[in-house]
RNA sequence: GCUCCCUUCGUCUAGCGGUUAGGACACGGCCCUCUCAAGGCUGAAACACGAGUUCGAUUCUCGUAGGGAGCGCCA
């Protein structure tokens, strides 16, 4: 039997992480099995589904790399489908109309929960009731009655249900449309779907599929219920905390198999192993691993992996992206080093292709002022003279590679009799216009020679400013 | 309210009857060091509670508490 799961959000929203671990888990089940996966997209209710949506979810899965076998495939143009069921099933009276009005049934559903009762479908319906006029039917099923349904998850174990606690959902809208329980059943079917893996949100639905699926003699697809993931303060994903769309995360700098390593260890573990590549997911992904308690999402550590996978990845991979970025702050990539070379000199101070281009700015663009506090410790009158050598020495440099560099800079402070880091670090406050940056040879050969030379003469400027100012007071 | 699900360090998790309860993020210390990182070593930090079952429960069962989900002509 070909393995087949599908991904199935409806157009309403953005696509969040929730959503792509979802996908992420059903697409590491398929191809772990050597199966399909697929992507059918819930828009049967047309007053909430927009082109926007669809299109994010598009892009989003796109960018993560979730590529899908079958789809996508749109509810909406399957409804011709839906209809001949229901038809089916109200001509064998395992459904009936029901002309009990939106109105009305609030109205139950009121009173029902000030009387302390579940509030659900009191059935009147059920045994032929009679057109009224200007209404529109809806179609109803006919939940048995009495029974339990097992269902047998695959992370949960067998849960049960009693049919009585159920009532008789709707399956066709007034308007002819079907709802949701009605167009999952059936296309899971009809799509051959053998694994249903979903959020934990839909275990509570799944009797009432179960029981269309029953009576429409389709079988039973297996099921998996993956727990929830809750915003960083421990309550659900909205869009107040945490559910933002995926492409934020593209938008922010991180990388996709970051995102989907970082997602993956969210429910699902394989003993202590936290870095995976696609592949390793895919190799040893198994339903059974799959935990049942929700979890809470971290940035942390989802910015610790991001900055394991820049370090890690090749520069030239990366380099897109940190163009992107740099572009992105308002710097141009052309007006400074190689985007690849940054990479390598930046990749272990940053978590996010962000904050890599922000780290780097100085490499692209002139800095009107060196950092107050900075320039106050390191640039001197007593390192006047050394930065001075410096700037002579780095003149007539025959190359321009951190090896030589960091050899002059040795030559300058073993003369001048300073450490290196006495004569580094207000190098590096007059190159960067501040304290932090790599290692100062590689920094110096980033910036390049002119620019390097022309930041030293304002240092020494600076520093000379400052002598005069002293002497006045 | 009813039904269902969940419960190991702050967080993500390992554990599948007998362990000094392990790893990771974050946090502290030390090392490395030209800054910042990265890296290495190290420290603090958990089995929600109560009954059972058992020679023995973090592990199995049942309660309690807490959290979550569902109860739509939303999905």
């Amino acid at each position: 039997m070909q393995i087949k799961t599908r991904f199935a959000p409806s157009p309403t929203g953005f696509l969040h992480i929730g959503g792509v671990r979802t996908a992420l888990f059903c697409w590491l089940f398929a191809r772990h099995a050597g199966g399909k996966f697929v992507l059918r997209i819930e828009d049967t209710d047309a007053r909430r589904s927009t082109p926007e949506s669809i299109d994010a979810i598009l892009q989003g899965l796109e960018w993560v790399g979730l590529d899908w076998d079958e789809g996508p495939v749109f509810q909406s143009d399957r409804f011709a489908r839906y209809t001949e069921l229901a038809t089916a099933l109200l001509a064998r009276g395992q459904a009936y109309h029901c002309y009990c009005t939106p109105e009305e049934l609030a109205a139950m559903r009121e009173a029902q929960i000030a009387a302390g009762q579940n509030p659900r479908y009191n059935r009147k319906c059920r045994d032929g009731a009679a057109p009224r006029a200007g209404i529109s039917p809806v179609v109803r099923f006919k939940t048995p009655r009495d029974g339990e349904i097992t269902i047998h998850d695959a992370v949960r174990g067998p849960v049960v249900y009693a049919n009585a606690e159920l009532d008789d959902l709707v399956i066709m809208r007034a308007d002819g449309s079907p709802t949701y329980h009605f167009s999952v059943v059936i296309d899971d079917a009809d799509m051959q779907i053998t694994h249903v893996i979903r959020g934990d949100d839909h275990l509570n639905n799944t009797p009432r599929q179960i029981n269309l699926i029953e009576a429409l003699g389709f079988g039973r697809p297996e099921y998996a219920h993956l727990p929830m993931i809750l915003g960083e303060d421990g309550t659900r994903l909205s869009k107040r905390h945490g559910a933002v769309n995926i492409l934020e995360y593209r938008e922010q700098g991180y990388l996709p198999d970051a995102v989907l390593n970082y997602l993956v260890r969210l429910g699902w573990s394989h003993g202590d192993q936290e870095l995976f590549t696609l592949d390793e997911m895919i190799e040893l992904f198994r339903l059974e691993d799959v935990n049942a308690s929700a979890s809470r999402f971290s940035s942390e550590k989802l910015a610790w992996l991001n900055q394991q996978y820049i370090i890690r990845s090749p520069a030239a991979e990366l380099a897109p992206g940190l163009d992107a970025q740099l572009r992105a702050i308002g710097l141009d990539p052309d007006s400074g080093p190689a985007v690849a070379d940054v990479i390598e000199g930046f990749r272990e101070r940053a978590t996010t292709l962000r904050e890599l281009a922000e780290a780097c700015g100085y490499l692209y663009r002139d800095f009107d002022a060196f950092e107050a506090k900075a320039a106050k410790k390191h640039l001197r009158p007593v390192i006047r003279d050394g930065l001075n050598d410096l700037r002579e020495a780095f003149a007539e440099l025959g190359g321009w590679e951190a090896a030589a560099i960091q050899a002059t800079i040795q030559a300058v402070a073993d003369r001048r009799e300073l450490g290196f880091g006495k004569l580094g670090q207000p190098l590096r406050v007059a190159v960067t216009g501040g304290g932090v940056s790599p290692p100062i040879d590689v920094t110096i050969e980033l910036v390049g020679r002119e620019r390097s030379l022309t930041r030293i003469d304002a240092a020494l400027a600076y520093i000379d400013a400052r002598a005069a100012a002293a002497e006045h007071r």
